[in-house]
DNA sequence: TTGAAAGCGATACCAA
DNA sequence: TTGGTATCGCTTTCAA
């Protein structure tokens, strides 16, 4: 039998307790005063009928709807996903809810989503991206609500949190350099992101001015090309090779192995990203960089929590660190040369 | 400068007007009756000072929230991502928001997201998750809002929207024999599954009784030992291969290259999910089977909507069309032998 | 200790 | 043509 029970209210409790409509709010509320008895007898008569007060009405009264916007123009929901998860668990417990919108880079779509979650109150949005150079396309700044950018480029004087590309760099390096590895070379994206840039940076600055940078495409293609440009010609050959994600890493494992190769026992490879489906599917699996999405979307939620409320946050840039897992592509850190 | 401009209500609107707040209401929503003039004076003055109505009342008043939960299971967001990328685009014209929960197989939290929407008045829910014969860590039968089940199991007369896996696998048993194989073996995940089985099923119908199926994992491991276990034995080799996902199928391929097979001259390939990171990474990029989870999206708001609406919707099973994305692994149909 | 009434922001009926 | 008032479900002050 499909039906839809209609709600109890409130009204409905103080009936059923022969009470009235505020001894009961404050019974459930424990505010005001009134006899244990009294209060305890109300409640279990609210639970009783099964009531549970509409949270329309209540945010209604208190300006805050306990509901926040995700905005987000990553369709694979590489980023977005993970994001998501840990905004959701770090808010589900004060009961905010999360409004997903996918806007794919389109403004006017954007801004009807935009629009939207204000009429709907929300207390706060959080922007994302699939970069950390780029901003949605819609201006955020000036909104009623506060707004908070997580891996993703923010207006000046707003509140930005991204990964600390320079620190997970080094933790690929230095793991590398563990394993015994001292021809390293950097495999990555396009120069034009900043997060190829700031890895590349942190990579030169750590192994030296002129180790070896190639930059291209996030494709495991690009991979296989450049291996092809570095073991084909003459010279030193790397032992350890730092990938700006897990794609261009596995396309650099398969032609190793094609070659003849063994990972990571002639090289060693670590990846970035640590996507799942990549890294774990490489034959020898990845051992890659995680930029920790998860923990930056709790506290992404936190923060937009923390300014809903009225708490001060400091505004700028925030780098969470990344960390390392450690999988077979890489060797283990106790092995020699 | 960073400031939450307070919001401006009807109120303000109906102060600058000089005219009372129940003429303004009317002007805005083209009700009632007044000169054009004052409507349209009305209006100006309404946007002018950028008024926008709480939803907030007007959903406690008609008791619509425009709201839908999206309650899923799927952390990796295959499944999840398109299907809400269509909801979402049926939804937005109609004014409505999308809730996601991401409740991961645990009941405690699912019910506690569940309640959540429900005191939020959501006007529906629609339930998701990663496969069709599992339903999520909570009783959905008898809420107070109607309930859509997509690419999930439901319950008894419930509706249940997912794709059509025997007409997928018939779409891909056609492709490749328009290309002219005749020797076809299918290679999938778990027997336990209902859509691999599903798809073998109709494989089977199709191609003679005895043709062969190979149950496994839905993993590229598998699409490699498969390879090995064909192609090692005596007897008669397939110059044709289905696969239950692109996992499987990019592990297919990558055995028969490094086997010294041609993809797609001498087998040919087809897999199932497009699932774009790995069906267009896949070397030579995999001709897939796509179960159009966005269009199943849309048609889930819909469907949500028009139960939220009073809308008659049949309930049962309802299962939608997939379609071929042609890339390269299977060749050209108009190839011959 | 309990309850009546005002009000959150909007809409709609019914008078004027 | 316009405006006062009740209402949606809830919380809170203030009076009893």
């Amino acid at each position: 039998m499909v039906g839809r029970s209609s709600r109890v209210t409130i009204h409905d409790v103080a009936k059923a307790a022969g009470v009235s409509v505020s001894t009961v709010s404050k019974a459930l509320n424990d505010t005001g005063r009134m006899t244990a008895e009294t209060r305890d007898k109300i409640k279990s008569i609210a639970t009783g009928v099964g009531f549970r007060p509409n949270a329309l009405a209540r945010s209604l009264l208190f300006n805050r709807s306990f509901t926040v916007g995700l905005l987000t123009n990553d369709t694979y929901g590489r980023f977005t996903l993970p994001l998501m998860s840990g905004i959701s668990e770090a808010l589900v417990d004060q009961g905010v809810s999360v409004f997903l919108c996918a806007i794919e880079d389109d403004p006017k779509l954007a801004k009807i989503h935009v629009d939207a979650m204000l009429d709907k109150q929300v207390d706060g949005i959080i922007a994302t991206g699939k970069r950390i150079d780029r901003s949605l396309p819609v201006d955020l700044a000036g909104l009623p609500v506060p707004v908070v950018y997580a891996y993703s480029q923010g207006t000046e004087g707003s509140v930005i949190l991204t990964a600390d590309d320079a620190q997970g760099a080094q933790l690929a390096i230095s793991r590398l350099r563990s394993t015994g590895r001292r021809r390293l070379v950097h495999i990555t994206g396009p120069e034009s992101f900043a997060s190829a840039l700031e890895r590349a940076n942190a990579f030169q600055r750590t192994v030296g001015p002129d180790a070896k940078v190639l930059f291209g495409e996030w494709t495991e293609a690009w991979g296989h090309q450049s291996i092809a440009a570095l073991f084909d010609a003459e010279g030193e050959r790397p032992d350890g090779i730092f990938c700006g994600n897990d794609q261009i890493a596995r396309g650099v494992v398969d032609a190793l192995r094609e070659r003849g190769l063994r990972v990571p026992e002639d090289v060693a490879v670590v990846g970035f990203d640590n996507w799942e489906i990549v890294a774990a599917q490489t034959r020898p699996a990845l051992t890659t960089i995680d930029m920790n999405l998860k923990e930056l979307g709790r506290i992404a939620g936190l923060t937009i929590l923390d300014l809903a409320e009225g708490r001060p946050v400091a505004p700028g840039l925030r780098k969470l660190p990344c960390s390392l897992v450690v999988r077979q592509s890489c060797g283990s850190s106790d092995q020699g040369n």
